[in-house]
DNA sequence: CGCCCGTTTGCAACCAGTTGCAAAAATCCC
DNA sequence: GGGATTTTTGCAACTGGTTGCAAACGGGCG
């Protein structure tokens, strides 16, 4: 079926090892063979088996693309970005949804036996054993968008969600509201328990100030809303801190929905800053996380480990901004 | 590094053909030797390397993802159910992003490189060149989300637009519009040609109604605000069906903030149903697609086409329904 | 016990490439 | 023109598996 590299040898009349020269960079071949070899590559469309290169090469430009957060639209960018860089970079991306999957071990397997050069976790979610078992594997792992304090041993890129707690907090003290509240995603989500620990800290500094923690069942529309009219039926805090961008429009939805407004009745302020957030009909006041370069730079350092996988290993934190806009009063 | 099927054997004290026995179900081997190799494969950590095996077997179990749609949540959707759906399956999807790809021959190359066994090209917009480039290699292809009709050589999984278009005007004749129009997306997209061609033959059965035509420069909220602000300009109609609901969530703000109100002032009706629809602060009238079994039935094509490459080429189409929210009148 | 038949096992060739090494060819320099 | 040096080429072994074939094994039966 596939045309193969003896074929080609044996109508260009020349040996296999030629063949497989005239397509390695840097080997060395003349001008001659080059054109006989590529007219005989040409007339049967030949193209070389990267699988069968890579069994004596140990390089399959395969690299693992792993992720459990296939709910949260910022994550197709995410897989935009993540695949067209890779592509750039002559390198294949092999997606592994891990939305069901709680045990590391069979995605270990199964990228192994797929003998990917690298893997890319790509989560905010995940607990860290998922990236060190890759690791342990022998694998080289970039966390992208994780924890950095969990996991000192493996690659991380992400943002740090304590500081974001702290923004979102002085955000709302600029305004000089008596009672705010952190409505967070899943409380066991470690950027949960991060930008509380963030927006608790930060509080502490005033101890006048009311505030209020409860948290959603996911970072979703429908658990932001059933979140807040829960809220809303008790005596209301007057700003939230919302665990991400989601949560927050669902949030916006039920008060609006209740009959007040954003922001003179409650401000909200989210996080992530995701396409939608700027909409004219959202308007989200939320703190930017600097996606592209975030994956960017995974990439990067994937790069980096595939010619060092013993490269020590590092944690990248950009940081995140606040964008105003029309859910929290103008200063 | 990797432990190979060879230290497996010389542990087990038996041969390699052996140990490969094993691993390959169906295979005859006695009870005593699966033990001793089963224990010599744990005790080593031997997990086969199934880009070796390919070799062989001429299997791969990779199956090309292909997409040019990461702009779209909806697709954020679709990209979960397949890579869900496959990897349930035992087959691995390997993501290529055509965003920017206008040449077909690159990716085909690249996926044969790779020896996929299959390719699933997940777009509404591509060119049929495309599939064609595909199956014109010999690899067993499913457009899901395509048009039936331009290919009939290419297995297609999808939703008749052209019976949308008609669907939409029939929801707008029903409340007795006397001007209605056609918002489309990019004016070259199949998509957008289908729908406007069976909104048109089913509003030429009312010539009294006034039809308008317009496009928006992509299926995005901007070029749907964009398109609906310029409208608005002019002598707008009473009603829109839009090329999606992205666009039409667009065009939902640019009424609203023009001060405006749906459905009263204008009325909506977009295709698609993407999960936003329903959030109670968008709650948008619009065409439902079976997203989930257009995969689920895409996949199934897919396996069985593996087993048969050279089935007879099929279009499956799903019937679609209009799902009454908010941004039309109720009847 | 010997024969027959069905299982199980190992040998060796093969899949599609790469690569170290040495022979052959081309180039350089005197 | 001849010898030394460099470049190009082919041979053969190797990557990690699979598989057709034949030999070895084991059990049942007369």
């Amino acid at each position: 079926m596939a045309v193969t590299l003896k074929e080609v040898a044996e109508r260009a009349g020349v040996s296999r090892s030629a063949v497989s020269r005239t397509f390695t960079d840097g080997a060395s071949v003349s001008d001659g063979m080059r054109r006989r070899v590529e007219k005989a590559a040409r007339d049967l469309g030949y193209s070389p088996n990267a699988l069968a290169s890579s069994l004596t090469t140990g390089r399959t430009k395969l690299i693992g693309l792993v992720s459990n957060n296939f709910h949260n639209p910022i994550f197709l960018e995410v897989f935009d970005l993540f695949t067209r860089g890779l592509q750039d970079r002559g390198l294949r991306p092999l997606l592994v949804n891990l939305s069901q999957e709680t045990n590391p071990e069979n995605s270990v397997r199964m990228l192994r036996q797929y003998s990917v050069d690298g893997v890319v976790v790509a989560s905010s979610t995940l607990p860290p054993g998922f990236s060190k078992a890759f690791r342990d594997a022998g694998v080289p792992v970039v966390n992208a968008f994780g924890r950095y304090a969990a996991s000192p041993d493996v690659h991380v890129v992400g943002i740090d969600n304590v500081e974001c707690g702290r923004m979102a907090a002085r955000a709302l003290m600029q305004r000089g509201y008596s009672h705010v509240a952190f409505l967070g995603g899943p409380e066991g989500a470690t950027s949960t328990q991060d930008r509380l620990a963030g927006f608790a800290s930060e509080m502490a500094a005033h101890p006048g100030v009311r505030v209020t923690v409860s948290f959603a069942t996911a970072y979703s529309f429908d658990a932001g809303r059933a979140e807040m009219l829960r809220l809303l039926q008790d005596r209301h805090a007057q700003a939230y801190f919302c665990g991400d961008d989601v949560l927050s429009i669902g949030a916006l939805s039920a008060i609006q929905g209740a009959g007040l407004s954003v922001p003179s009745d409650i401000g909200i302020i989210g996080l992530n800053d995701m396409e939608m957030a700027r909409w004219e009909n959202i308007n989200l006041t939320t703190i930017h996380q600097p996606i592209r370069e975030i994956v960017q730079s995974s990439i990067e350092l994937m790069v980096a480990m595939l010619t060092d996988p013993l490269r020590y290993p590092e944690a990248r934190i950009f940081p995140c901004m606040v964008v105003e806009r029309g859910t929290l009063p103008p200063l």
